[in-house]
DNA sequence: ATCTTCTTGTGAAGCCTTTCACAAGCCGGT
DNA sequence: ACCGGCTTGTGAAAGGCTTCACAAGAAGAT
C-alpha cells in the first residue's frame, strides 16, 4: 500500500475547510464549489481540489461538493470520528483559560483531568475539570486511556512533563511552553508560541516598512 | 535593490535561533556552531547557515558564530530593536491569560491598553493594564501610536474588531479567534487556533495508527 | 611555517508544493 | 435529445524550499 505523506500545510487547510463546512451546514447549504471554499479560506480553487483529491473524489463535476458528506469525510480524514481524551498539565492562567474555551469540547476533545503541583489548586474544580497532583498523572492517563495532552506549565517544567506524559502512553502533545520538546518519534508535538508569532509579525511590519530589507 | 522574499518558515526558525542565543548568552557562551544551533532547534546545520546567509555573513569559518553579535543581528532582522506598542481587544479568559504572560514584555511587546464591551471590566486593571471601552479604541490607538493588536474576542466579534483596528492604523494583528480575518493587504494577520492544532494532532495520531491512510 | 581539524558560505541538485490548463462530466433550459 | 455554462479531477509545468557537497578560511598543534 502506497502511503503518501500528507504535508503540514495540507492538514491545516483541511481543518479550515472543515470549519467552513460546519458553518455552511448550519446555513443549510447543500453544495459548495472549490471556488467558494477557496475564497472563504484564503487559498485557491485548484489548491482545494488538489488537497481533496489526495484522499479521493468527493465532488460532482458541474455542481460542486455536497456539504454534509464532505463534512463527514473531512472529519474521518482528520480522525475526528472518535472523541479524544485530553489532559491538561499546568492549571495556571493559560491552562485555565483553555479549560474555559468551550470550543474544544464541541470539536471532540474532552478534557478529562488537569494536573498541577500547586497544593492550593489540587482538588479544585476548574470549569468542571478536577485538578490532580502531578504524581497521579501516570495513573490517571493510563486509567482513562488518554492519548492527547496539553502542556501549559512554566517553560522550565515543560521537558520533564513531556517525558512523564510520554511514559504514561500519551502520543500527542500540544505545547504552550516556549521551548522545543525532545520526545521519541512515536509522539507528535505541536508548539504554540505567542512570542514567536509576535516576532514574526514584527518581522513582517519592519521589512514592509523599509522595502524588504531588515 | 533586490528585495528577496523571506519565507514564513525561515522567519519562524530565526525566531527560534534567537531564543536559543538568549539562553546561550545567559550561559556566557561566546561562540556557537550551526551544528549546535541546528541540534537545539530541530533543524539541520545547512539550514541554519542558509537561513543566516540570506541576510549576510555573520560567522567565522572554523569557529562558528559569535553569540552576542548574532543575537543582536537577529533582533535587528526581526525588527525587535524597538519596543512595539500593543493593544489587546477582548479581556476575557484568554486575553487576561495573555496579559499575565510576562514573556511578552521581556520580548519587547508592551501591552499599553485593553478593550472590552463588558461594563464590569471597563475601568479595571488587569496585571497593570487598564481596560477601556471599545468605543475608545480608535482614540487610544492613534494617541499611543499602536501598531500591533491582539484579538481575543469571541469569534463573532473578531471581523468587526479587525476592521476597527485597521481603520485606527494598526498594521499587525495576532488573532486568537478561530476565524479567518479579511483585512487590506497593508495589514499582517496571524491566527492562533487551538482547535486547529488539536485537529492536526488528531490527524497525525490517526494516520500513524493505520499506516498513513485515514 | 606547515599541517590538521574545524566550520562557514554557497552554487547545484533534489524534493516537495503550488499553479496551470484542459478533458470529462453534470445540470438546466429549449 | 442536445446545447451551453459550470465545475471537478488531474497530469504537467512552474516555483520554492531543503539538502548536498565542497572550496575558502580560521585556529591550534608541532
Amino acid at each position: 500500500m502506497t502511503t503518501r505523506r500528507i504535508s503540514e500545510s495540507t492538514v491545516r487547510r483541511l481543518s479550515r475547510y472543515l470549519r467552513l463546512l460546519r458553518d455552511l451546514t448550519t446555513q443549510r447549504e447543500e453544495v459548495v464549489s472549490s471556488q467558494e471554499l477557496a475564497a472563504r479560506s484564503g487559498t485557491t480553487a485548484a489548491q482545494v481540489r488538489k488537497d481533496l483529491s489526495v484522499f479521493g473524489s468527493f465532488g460532482q463535476r458541474g455542481r460542486g461538493y455536497p456539504v454534509p458528506e464532505l463534512e463527514r469525510t473531512l472529519e474521518r480524514i482528520l480522525g475526528l470520528e472518535k472523541k479524544w481524551c485530553v489532559v491538561l498539565v499546568g492549571a495556571g492562567k493559560i491552562g485555565t483559560a483553555l479549560l474555559g474555551y468551550s470550543d474544544l469540547a464541541d470539536r471532540g476533545f474532552d478534557v478529562v483531568a488537569a494536573f498541577d503541583t500547586d497544593t492550593d489548586k489540587i482538588g479544585s474544580n476548574l470549569f468542571g475539570v478536577r485538578v490532580f497532583p502531578v504524581s497521579d498523572l501516570n495513573e490517571v492517563v493510563r486509567a482513562r486511556g488518554v492519548e492527547v495532552a496539553i502542556i501549559a506549565t512554566p517553560p522550565e517544567a515543560a521537558q520533564d512533563t513531556a517525558r512523564l506524559l510520554e511514559q504514561a502512553g500519551v502520543r500527542g502533545i500540544l505545547n504552550f511552553a516556549p521551548v522545543g520538546l525532545e520526545v521519541s518519534e512515536e509522539v507528535s508535538v505541536r508548539t504554540m508560541d505567542v512570542a514567536l508569532e509576535l516576532e514574526a509579525l514584527s518581522f513582517a511590519l519592519s521589512s514592509r516598512a523599509n522595502g524588504g530589507r531588515a
